[in-house]
DNA sequence: CAAATTGTTCGAACGTTCACGAACGGTCGT
DNA sequence: ACGACCGTTCGTGAACGTTCGAACAATTTG
């Protein structure tokens, strides 16, 4: 009872495009963009598992994601030739845009410290 | 009580790419990308006006498409120039494979209608 | 002014998605 | 064999998305 991946002729743009619209999946497939294998448990991201076995499924179903059983972990690799075959630099693009969204998030909290630090002279380190 | 439109800065990725998850929206983006100003009434598909009222929201605050009314109509655009400034080669990557897949449906519809043709050969064509 | 046209708003219905905890089934170490 | 570990499955409930029809507002046409 193997899991359920489907062929690259079976990638529906709607269901990839459906997928990487959740910001939780949309972060579980940056960190997998180092192209590199993935427990499922370094990528748990302050939700319940069965939330996150949730997600995988959705990511793997649309032919996002790989997931394949190794020992009692379970690898997660980005099929990232098989999407950029069939949907040419759709994964590019969104992870560049997610890139950017990140940064401008971590710029905003960079800010929004610094103005801590100028209203709390006192809190500032030397 | 103008329709209210995003500005670049307050485009979001997730909701973007949720926005272009529908095959309903997406095919709408698909016609609006000529780049030429459509009225709404000209990319009906077969549901009813209120539900594409709701689909042109959703695309509209995802910062997708522009609406502004001009006389009894509404006035649809692309915002191409803006989404390819936020977010690079996206809305490319997504035509692409849009078509890609409006293609491979209509090979399929031919295929199926030369099928239909062999297995009823009363009704085909002189 | 009255009627037709265009699209929005509203409320309701229906299904899907997202989230959780509990229970389960493999697999590894002891 | 036993217990710990990892992730899935199941059942549940809240929230959301999609669809519709009816009613409405604005605008053009007769």
């Amino acid at each position: 009872m193997a899991l359920f991946h489907p062929t690259p002729e079976q990638f529906a743009i709607e269901n990839v495009l459906t997928a990487l619209g959740n910001p939780t999946r949309l972060a579980v497939v940056r960190d997998l963009s180092d192209d590199g294998e993935h427990p499922c448990g370094s990528l748990v991201r302050g939700v319940a598992k069965s939330t996150m076995t949730h997600h995988w499924r959705v990511l793997r179903e649309a032919g996002v994601i790989r997931q394949d059983p190794s020992g009692r972990e379970v690898m997660l690799t980005l099929r990232r030739k098989e999407l950029d075959a069939r949907f040419p630099g759709l994964l590019d693009a969104v992870l560049l845009a997610a890139a950017e969204a990140a940064d401008a998030c971590a710029e905003a909290q960079a800010a929004a410290a610094a103005e801590t630090a100028a209203v709390l002279p006192v809190a500032a380190p030397a």
